[in-house]
This record gives structure tokens, sequence and C-alpha cells, in this order.
DNA sequence: TCCTTTCCAGACCGTTCGGTCTGTTTGTAG
DNA sequence: CTACAAACAGACCGAACGGTCTGGAAAGGA
């Protein structure tokens, strides 16, 4: 093999996912992003077949480090032994990494699902992998921290609370757009916090 | 006056609306819009001096029906005195709206923000003038009820308890567009409304 | 009636888009 | 050293983009 081909293809996908997370993916021209990495229409063409299949290896990468982030918590919270004390501690880690959540200034599921045609079975695909991975993993962390605390009033189910998590984090990136500031995120994740602990 | 203009103008910002709420501000063409409403450039260019200046007045005026529906909630919660009975009627109304809310694929607010050059003064004023209104009346009905309602844990503020309502909108409406049905809407909607109900 | 102003149709223009193609460079295997 | 395939640069293409312009139709005031 000649030169490291996989390099350029990162570096064209890390150029493109922050150019898309910051205008969308229609406004933004491949010959943007090439610009933008100093590489050329041939490089681009070599390794994407179209501009299209650049978006199914965007949305593919970003659902790997997603979840990636989400093994992550799952991780932090692993040292608690008592079920509410690790469900709480997974939020918190969460509401503690808020901010570098929000250093990429928004999230990249927002800008596929904004466009209809980006939803293809590709893309959609991977959107939905993203949502039950999360899903489940956060759905299991209540339902144990859930029997470990006796309730007198009915609860939410427990897939509908984890989803409410993935909700709440992509609602607040439209916030921290809005609001033209990262602060909005840990708020938010804060509040959800609190919201879920007292139910416990 | 010559020919109502007036309907033309209506015309074309509904159908720019439906596109753009499907496929973005970016990938929805003048000409799709045009050809759309049957219309044509000239009519276009008569009503709105660039396609930026349609992107104002579509912002505008989904911001003014945004506050009619929070108006709509308000006043049907105002029956009830009771300010614990009001947030909940409130919370209701929205949570029995929320297949209307999706019909309409998806919120023009996700489009503006998530295409950074469209959030120039007169967009992003227009935004933040929705999420201020929401706050304060969403949040002067969460003050109430918790005056009406002692507590012995810390409650959320009341103002980022209230955006957490747009926040979780917006995220189910993504939501609904990742699964490809308006369910979540309706789940999301009804899990904050649980969630605010442990706290009173 | 006629004149004026608004409203609209559609041809047209320059630019930019995604995508193709040709040619050259570069690493590697034999 | 040679051959070959992968990796790239950049000119080029047709289509579609936002926007302009000219001509004509429709309504109201004089």
């Amino acid at each position: 093999m000649p030169r490291d081909g996989g390099a350029t293809r990162d570096l064209l996908l890390d150029v493109a996912e922050r150019l898309v997370e910051r205008n969308g993916f229609a406004a933004t021209s491949v010959e943007m992003i090439l610009s933008e990495a100093g590489s050329s229409k041939g490089a681009f063409f070599h390794h994407f077949s179209s501009k299209r299949a650049l978006a199914h290896a965007l949305v593919e990468r970003y659902v790997a480090a997603d979840l990636g982030t989400l093994a992550a918590g799952l991780e932090a919270a692993s040292g608690e032994s008592d079920p509410v004390a690790k469900l709480l501690a997974f939020l918190d880690y969460f509401v503690g990494r808020a901010s570098a959540l929000t250093s990429e200034s928004a999230c990249l599921y927002i800008a596929v699902l904004v466009e209809q045609d980006l939803l293809d079975d590709v893309t959609s695909a991977h959107v939905e992998r993203a949502i039950i991975g999360w899903r489940e993993a956060v759905a299991a962390l209540m339902r144990e921290a859930f029997a470990a605390m006796p309730w007198d009033r009915p609860r939410p189910e427990p897939e509908d609370l984890a989803d409410q998590l993935f909700v709440v984090i992509e609602g607040a990136f439209l916030m921290c757009r809005a609001a033209g500031s990262p602060e909005p995120m840990r708020a938010q994740l804060l509040v959800y916090r609190q919201l879920v602990a007292a139910l416990l």
C-alpha cells in the first residue's frame, strides 16, 4: 500500500464532522471540507463514493463514539454496589462531562435527523442502534434502582425514563445553540438527575 | 391594490414550512417551494427579498404560533384554582395534544438551530423570545405549585425545570424522527409530567 | 376610461454544487 | 530495479442553485 490512506480518511471525517455539526449536512459542501482539510477531490472520492457515503461513515463513527461514552459512564458507575448509588453515579458522570459534550458545538444526530433525505436504511439503522443502546443500558440501571427502593406512587416505565435521558441531551444541545452557551447542557442534565433522584 | 398578495405569501410560507421541517432549510431550494406551491420566482422574490428573508418570516410566524399554543395551554389550565392542579392540568394539555404537535413531522426551531449560518440577529432573537416566553410562564406555574406544596428535599430551580419542558419537547421531536413514529412525543411528555408530579 | 401600482410569470445569468476523469506520485512486493 | 496498485491532485462537466430582469395581467383611484 502507498501513502497512508487511513490518516487522510480520518482527517476528512474529522473536518466533515466539525462542519456538519456547525452548519448541517446539506449546507456543508464537499469543497468546503476539502479546503478546510487541505485535500482534493481526488482524495475525497477515493475514500467515499459519494457525499451520502460520507454521511454513512460519519454516522457510523459517531455512533461508535457515542456508545463509547455510554460505556464510559457505566464503567464510572460500576464501582457502586448499591443500585441507587450506581444509577446516581452514572448520571453524575454525564453532569460532570456536560461541558466536554458541548465543546463540540452540536450533535451529529440532530444534523442527520433534521434532513429526511439522509434518513435511509443505513443512517437510520445506526441512529436506532445508538438509541436502543442507551435505552437498554439505562433502563437496566433504573429497574435495579427501583427494585431496591419501593415507592407508593406509580413510576414511569424504565424504558421511557431512559429515553428521556437521550431526549434531554439532544434537546439541551439545541438549547445550547439557541443560548450561544454550553451552560444549559449541565443545567438540564442536573435537572434530569434531580427528577430521577426524587423517584428514589 | 391588485390581486391579493397576502394569500400568495401565506401559501409560500405554508409550503416552505412543510418542506423545511421535512428536509432542513439548506436542502430546500426555492424552486422546490415554487413547484410545490404552483407559483413562480417573480412571486417569491416579490414577497421575500432573499431566501434568508424567507427564513426570517418563517421563524417569526412559527414563534407567534408557538407562543399561541403556550397561551392555549395556560388558558386550558386557568380553570383550576389550586396551583398544583393548575400545573398538572397545564402539562396534561400538552400530553393530550402530543399527536397534534407531531403531525407536522418536525419542529422548525430544529431546522434553524442546526444551521449556524441561519442564526443571525433576527432568527436568534425570535427563538430566544419563544424560549423565554415558555420559561417565564411555566416557571411561574412551578413556583406557585411549589409554594403550595412544601418539600423536604431540594427541588430544581423553577426556571431550569421550565426549560426542561422545552428541551423535552425538542428532543422528543428528534426521537419521533428517529423512530419514524409520533408516539415518543406523548410518551416523553408523560414522563416529564410524572417526574414533575413526583415533586409535589 | 385610463393610469398607476401591485402582483406575478418565466426567461435568463453567474456561481457553486456533486461527481468524473486523467495523470502523477508513492509505497511495496517480487 | 521494476512493476503495480493504492493514493492523491486538479481540470473539467452537466445540473441545480439563488437571484435578476423584463413584460404583462389584475385591481383601484382619478
